[in-house]
DNA sequence: GTACAGGCAGTAT
DNA sequence: ATACTGCCTGTA
């Protein structure tokens, strides 16, 4: 969800636009409209680096990969954002996601001008509750479509209260986001870690699993080629104990390693 | 053309 | 609980 115009590159967070440039070799973050509170700090400035990397240095592989890779860091997403574009991303590929985000938002968000550059929002709850199935297919979301619509649905008439969840632990989170249409292990464990501060939740997809098969034998026995569901909780229970309370950020690590591992740029 | 990548939900065992 | 199946799009 970024461009580059002139030397700058934009980003869609939510209802923001996000903006980078470098300046005397320096990067300089604006947003439009302005930061109102840490919670929409896309760049986590808050985090206590020195200590999160101490804590996941414990860990002898982890302590490497962060030497490999000093500059990797997490993000914080806007929750409706993250819940959405992850939904979209269940069964698909990376270049099928950006293509379909891309057009919910040229569709049914709002358009800014910043530098003279034309832009769109991310679409709101309402926007996506208010969309038909027909008009979310043409955005390429194909069979998503109805989860998308009902999700949305169950943010804008506040049965789920996505911001409340910041506030709640791991497991309490976990419970509300499966509810949701769309929402199973991996999505409730993504739109936690990128958007609802769960620095201890460990998203398990292919990547991981192969990372977790690849080089932590000892700790997952028996990994089976497919998790289900009641595996996965096995699995996930046992990695984020074995990670610790930022079990998050080691995973971050994790699979920006083993893509590099396999060749992938994205 | 055709294979492949990629989680969730529904159904059957 | 576990196994199987269908779903849709973009890229190689």
């Amino acid at each position: 969800m970024w461009e580059r115009y002139d030397r700058r590159w934009y980003g869609v967070n939510g209802e923001r636009i996000i903006r980078i440039s470098v300046v005397n070799g320096k990067y300089e973050i604006t947003y439009f409209p302005d930061l109102s509170s840490y919670e929409d700090d896309y760049f986590r400035s808050d985090d206590n680096i020195a200590e999160i990397f101490s804590e996941i240095s414990r860990e002898p592989f982890v302590a490497e990969l962060l030497k490999a890779y000093p500059g990797l860091r997490l993000l914080r997403q806007h929750p409706f954002q993250c819940l959405i574009s992850f939904i979209c991303a269940t069964n698909s590929t990376i270049p099928a996601i950006r293509a379909s985000l891309i057009r919910l938002c040229r569709t049914l968000g709002k358009e800014v001008m910043i530098d003279g550059n034309k832009f769109y929002t991310f679409p709101d709850p309402a926007a996506l509750a208010n969309s038909t199935i027909k008009q979310l297919r043409s955005c390429s979301v194909g069979y998503r479509a109805p989860a998308i619509k009902e999700t949305s649905c169950s943010v804008f008439d506040g049965s789920i209260d996505l911001q409340s969840l910041r506030r709640v632990g791991y497991e309490q989170a976990r419970e509300r986001l499966l509810t949701l249409s769309g929402v199973g292990h991996k999505v409730a464990d993504c739109v936690m870690l990128f958007s609802l501060d769960k620095l201890d939740a460990f998203p398990v997809d292919v990547w991981i699993h192969r990372a977790l098969a690849a080089n932590y034998r000892a700790l997952v026995r028996n990994l089976p080629n497919k998790l289900s569901p009641r595996q996965y909780e096995i699995v996930s229970s046992s990695v984020r104990n074995y990670f610790g309370r930022y079990a998050g950020y080691a995973q971050q690590f994790l699979y920006y390693y083993i893509r590099n591992q396999a060749g992938r740029t994205w």
